[in-house]
DNA sequence: CGTTAAGGTCAGTCATGACTTACGGTAAGT
DNA sequence: ACTTACCGTAAGTCATGACTGACCTTAACG
């Protein structure tokens, strides 16, 4: 079974939601626990999931972290899905060919 | 936040590793029973979930169900993907224009 | 019809993990 | 140095959900 750990990482909701937060720029943990309705430990704890997963990234600046979306952690997730996809394609081109009797 | 439920229903192992199974071709329960560690009720429900998820078909055969992938049940994931993908080739593409001085 | 094969559902157990409060540590401001 | 802002970690609580065994239904076969 492969193991997608970046696919379990974004599988809560809420961790999500501090994924998604950190779309429109890097952020310090401060203000991702301000728009999210959780307390600022269950944030820190999220991004600890969410960085040993590989998908953010950390930069300190004085107390300060700052962290950020790593694009590259999607990329297993990314190849396991076109693994199906690419597989319901060509399956639809063998049934253009030959049609079903 | 975009609710994904196909990245919840796969997030599970072994719930993964009943769509992976599928990829041969349909199956019926009993035979993904055989090749899992775990009991056919447990894959039953498995396949409830991911039926609910849009990830599954099923095709009654007198008492046996044959189960299938569907793959337009992970369009949603893919395009929630591309949305992180896309960007962080737009922000590679920025920065080759203007490299940082 | 009895029997057997196949599979969905129920009830109950148990472990995982998401969350909170409390605490400790570090950097900047006065 | 004292204080304040920012953050990670520890310990403990609590709910979600994965799993099993028991039960019931339905269809094919003698």
């Amino acid at each position: 079974m492969t193991d997608l750990n970046a696919l379990t990482a974004l599988a809560d909701p809420t961790r999500r939601r501090v994924f998604e937060s950190l779309r429109a720029g890097p952020l310090p943990v401060g203000a991702l626990a301000s728009r999210l309705p959780v307390s600022r430990p269950a944030v820190s704890q999220h991004l600890k999931v969410l960085s040993d997963a590989g998908l953010v990234t950390m930069q300190a600046q004085g107390t300060r972290r700052l962290y950020a979306i790593r694009p590259e952690g999607l990329a297993a997730l990314r190849a396991w899905l076109d693994l199906f996809w690419d597989e319901a394609l060509s399956r639809f081109a063998a049934a253009t060919e030959s049609p079903p009797s």
